[in-house]
DNA sequence: TTAGGGTTAG
């Protein structure tokens, strides 16, 4: 059906190409000047004599260059060439039927890379829009003899200026005209929503596409398939994958890889390796793990913490020759430093230099935002002066982790000195350095500094995100100022931003910390009946039950989140053993803390000095140590300046400082 | 077409 279409279009075009030829040919009865100029350009052009060519530039046309880019159409580099010299002359400048001109030539001759370049120009630096473009590459279409794949080149210049509205235009027109872009258009298209996360969008799209027609490739299946994981559907994924066989559609390394990452990321890595076992097997032993496959099993083990295992992955890489690259290294040295070790993560840099590969900008980002949340400003500058040393360019993130890292380390007027930098040279590109520093003015009550900084946003043409309005609605709930966050909650949803958990978990808690805690019971019990809530939902509403006394409702909420799912966390517990702690209860605060043991629960640095410091005023001395040691030998780790304070004396420790 | 790094809630 899509050839017949074709088909039929070119007839059509090519009627209206005969009419324009009668046009043309009775110029072409009248010798010209211009073919003479147009003999010389040809004659010199092929000997590549360009000092010769000065001598006609003066009389250089669009209508000449467009000729003799289209007979140069089998010399397609002569072509660039000669377009790239004409566009360096200074009283020339290239119209778009000559850019056209050479677009058909370059697509016809594979060159993708040229076409698309010069495609992505007339949008970002003439500033022409996508229609306007395909204006002139239809107009130009059958005069330069083209092929369809212009259009596809087209949508893909779209999605690489990061215009999706434009991409779906120009499909959206060529349909109307009957002519149709190929499925790898629609491929990359789809591809780029869901590279920025357009899922709904992406099956709208994706339907769109499959009632015009179009026959399925294997990419296409992986982007089913990548969309499916991406909405945790991991079974919908896997049945997808089997559908593709029934198809007669064989996957490729790229789908395994996409289910097994998915696999990963919902933490179902015992799954996820055994597809890396079976991939021989499931594909006909047609393909086997590669080192994408690799670096995202290390990656889900590094994320689940569970670095120690590894080393075994490493192993198996030697022995199927998959060599480590520099994502495996990245990967690696953020697993250990987020694991704690640090300096093996530096080890690692040495070791990736000493193997020839270099540290790009990932690893340098890693390794900063480590060191600041250790605390080590100086050895976060001398990384950045190394970044600088060795030309590494710093991106989004650098940025981003720099402004966090000053901030979290009381650096907040030079923080905001290099936000102001970035901005003045026009790098800052994301939401993500905004985002931080109103985060920061909200947690320090400087409300009105943060909306100054929203509004910064929109003149550096940057739209607020979900982040940014959770931060300021946060702000505005924690200073007891719900009203204020109700109007930011009305500004996002002007823009069309649904809320996430986040979102409504803060507004929860602003109704819990001004004593509405029966409006926050009626809020969570509407979220469940959209089964929303989280264990964040539930812990802020039992700590809203217990700042206002009710226990019953907090120990009733504690019971439902044991019994519907495994939604207890460590924060559960401290939230209700605190309550317990400033009531006087030690011994039930105790038992309970013991029932958080027996859970699989670790009490953390909170959970210790709570209970030390309550028992210290309700108990003997013995029975503090005792409780002391009872939470060391399960593993927690105490708490400074609590064991400095209250154990060491108990135990008669002169230099506490020396023994912790 | 797939892998690595930064922001938000209890």
């Amino acid at each position: 059906m899509l050839i017949f279409q074709w088909f039929s279009a070119l007839m059509s075009k090519r009627r209206c190409l005969f009419s324009r030829g009668l046009h043309v040919g009775k110029q072409f009865s009248y010798p010209s000047s211009e073919d003479i100029v147009f003999g010389a350009i040809c004659v010199n052009l092929r000997h590549r004599r360009w000092k010769f060519m000065e001598q006609v530039s003066l009389s250089l046309t669009n209508a000449l260059v467009s000729r003799v880019v289209r007979e140069f159409q089998n010399s397609p580099r002569l072509a660039l060439e000669f377009y790239n010299w004409v566009g360096e002359k200074k009283r020339f400048s290239h119209s778009l039927e000559s850019c056209c001109a050479l677009i058909h030539v370059l697509v016809k001759s594979r060159r993708f890379d040229d076409a698309l370049s010069l495609l992505e120009n007339l949008m970002r630096v003439n500033g022409m829009t996508p229609l306007e473009v395909l204006d002139g590459l239809v107009d130009s279409y059958e005069f330069c003899d083209s092929c369809p794949a212009v259009f596809d080149a087209l949508v893909r210049a779209c999605t690489n200026c990061g215009s999706v509205e434009g991409a779906y235009a120009v499909i959206k027109k060529l349909r109307m005209e009957s002519h149709f872009v190929s499925i790898h258009a629609w491929n990359n298209f789809l591809s780029h929503l869901l590279k920025f996360n357009e899922i709904g969008r992406f099956w709208n799209m994706y339907k769109e596409m499959i009632s015009y027609g179009y026959i399925q490739n294997v990419n296409t299946f992986n982007l089913v398939v990548y969309a499916l994981c991406k909405e945790c559907k991991l079974l919908e994924a896997i049945s997808k994958f089997y559908q593709m066989l029934k198809s007669g559609i064989w996957p490729n390394v790229v789908t395994f890889n996409m289910i097994i990452d998915g696999a990963c990321r919902m933490r179902e890595i015992e799954l996820a390796l055994k597809l890396v076992g079976k991939m021989g097997v499931m594909s006909g032993n047609s393909v086997s793990p590669n080192s994408v496959t690799y670096n995202t099993i290390i990656n889900g083990f590094c994320k689940l913490g569970k670095v120690a295992f590894v080393e075994d992955i490493l192993n198996d890489m030697v022995k199927a020759v998959v060599e480590p690259n520099v994502t495996t290294y990245a990967t690696l040295i953020d697993g250990y430093a987020r694991g704690g070790c640090l300096e093996e993560a530096l080890r690692l840099c040495n070791e990736m230099v000493e193997r020839g590969l270099m540290p790009n900008t990932v690893v340098y980002n890693s390794i900063l935002h480590w060191l600041y949340l250790e605390g080590d400003m100086e050895g976060a500058s001398l990384v950045l002066s190394d970044m600088i040393d060795k030309h590494v360019f710093p991106d989004q993130f650098t940025y981003s982790t720099l402004i966090k890292g000053l901030c979290r380390n009381g650096h907040v007027m030079q923080a905001f000195k290099f936000h102001s930098r970035f901005l003045e040279k026009n790098v800052i590109e994301d939401t993500f350095s905004h985002n931080i520093l109103i985060d920061y003015l909200c947690k320090s009550n400087n409300l009105s500094g943060a909306m100054q900084l929203l509004g910064s946003m929109f003149i550096h043409g940057l739209i607020p995100d979900l982040v940014t309005y959770g931060a300021l609605i946060d702000g505005y709930c924690k200073e007891g100022k719900v009203e204020n966050a109700v109007q930011i909650y009305e500004k996002m949803a002007k823009v069309k931003k649904e809320p996430n958990m986040v979102i409504y978990n803060s507004i929860l808690n602003g109704f819990c910390k001004e004593m509405s805690v029966d409006v926050a019971s009626r809020m969570t019990d509407s979220l469940k009946s959209m089964g929303l809530p989280d264990a964040i939902t539930y812990n802020t509403l039992i700590s809203g039950y217990c700042g206002c006394g009710n226990i019953e409702e907090a120990f009733a909420l504690f019971l439902e989140m044991k019994m519907e799912r495994r939604l207890v966390n460590r924060v559960t517990y401290n939230t209700l053993i605190n309550f317990l702690c400033k009531r006087g209860c030690i011994q039930q605060a105790k038992e309970l803390m013991k029932r958080m043991v027996l859970q699989g629960l670790l009490p953390d640095f909170i959970t210790y000095t709570m209970l030390i410091t309550c028992s210290a005023k309700n108990c003997s001395p013995d029975e503090v140590i005792e409780l002391h040691d009872y939470m060391v030998l399960k593993g927690v780790i105490p708490d400074k300046q609590t064991y400095q304070a209250i154990v060491g004396p108990l135990l008669g420790e002169e230099n506490e400082e020396t023994k912790v």
